[in-house]
DNA sequence: TTTGTATTGTTAGTTTATTAACAATAAAAC
DNA sequence: GTTTTATTGTTAATAAACTAACAATACAAA
């Protein structure tokens, strides 16, 4: 399939949890303006969405609730599941962990970094923390191929070059320090700063109107 | 002013976090090519911004770093600052909290509300913790506008309703649950597990390549 | 059976965001 | 003093995202 749109898989992801809460109600057939007033966007974005996966519902009936999950679930999943890892256990990287703790089974955390020795030692819900210099050995041991990055901004972009170097193939950047990642690694990721004076622009705009 | 595009306030929030570490260098004027490459985008797409909020810089010197940072702060901040509010006190309402300790002096986190009677009792990095029954009055007595929200998804839709007759002016939803407001409060926010299988979905893809 | 209705799938149009192109010009080089 | 160069500001072009419009059609109602 050819490559989707950005917003689409982002809605995919949506759709998705959505879907499961329905399948849990025995819900077996949805229409695309019942799944839109879920995620509160426009029934023709579902359905556009839709159409981009190559998928069809039935007139008149809606979508196969089942089908609909498991199609999502091939696109976006990987058979064998992809391995994530945490670097940096402050407060942020502890609730990234526990908040994903069973979450997601195709999605598991199996690893934590951090600086710090005396959180060396520890094992933040399940997940065991190393030391930062063991980055390259365990991401490669365990073959992990994602990396969530919550570290202070001053060593966000040395520790983003030794990610690369370890064979890391997406990061989320929750520094508000930018990062540049070669060509093939996916870079995402946000800035609780930058979107909190966003809201204030916003705020403040609608204000004087 | 006309109202800035979506874009342009998240990077003006950028531009600024990056003249300020300018200034503490004593760089007293700046090229749009080396702002662009402090934040990894294209010079054009600076200059564009900066047009669009009206300055203008000299040629061949380049923009003026005092100037400018005192300019979007005149955008983004409002003169006498707003206040901030956190709902939902778990790892990332604190995280939140310590992040912007101190960070940005327009923008102050005030109060803190949760349902659990424990850490009422509580100030967080120097924020009183509130009962989430108080919501209304403390929002009202301390004009606060701004609401970030980390309660449990379960609940997100209940107290996001109660923070607009509260008279909030804009929410940041942490929550997985998707949220509707009125049409004049803002809403952003951002989802981490949405975030991090679209991370997957383009590994998975790179990878197929 | 025929007509009407609700819903999908898809194309065309519109808006928003990014990128390219280039005229204008101050400073530097000669 | 003239030419070259570097840089800005702006307009035009392209791309991405969203929205509107509507043909197709299965089902329900008459």
């Amino acid at each position: 399939m050819k490559i989707l749109p950005d917003k689409t898989v982002e809605r995919l992801s949506q759709y998705r949890r959505a879907l499961l809460i329905c399948r849990a109600e025995n819900k077996t057939h949805i229409f695309s303006h019942e799944l839109a007033g879920l995620i509160h966007i426009t029934p023709v974005q579902v359905r556009r969405d839709i159409m981009l996966i190559g998928y069809t519902g039935t007139l008149r009936k809606g979508y196969d609730v089942h089908e609909l999950i498991s199609l999502i679930g091939r696109i976006i999943d990987t058979e064998e599941g992809l391995r994530v890892c945490v670097v940096g256990i402050g407060d942020l990287g502890r609730a990234i962990i526990r908040y994903f703790k069973g979450k997601r089974t195709k999605l598991v955390i199996t690893a934590a970094f951090d600086a710090n020795p005396e959180k060396v030692k520890c094992v933040y819900s399940g997940v065991p923390c190393y030391p930062i210099d063991q980055l390259e050995t365990v991401i490669k041991e365990q073959g992990i191929s994602i990396a969530i990055l919550t570290v202070p901004g001053e060593v966000a972009a040395t520790v983003g070059q030794t990610l690369e170097k370890a064979g890391i193939k997406g990061i989320i950047n929750y520094t508000p320090t930018p990062l540049n990642v070669s060509e093939n690694t996916y870079l995402g990721g946000y800035d609780m700063i930058t979107s909190l004076e966003k809201a204030a622009y916003f705020v403040k705009s609608n204000r004087e109107m």
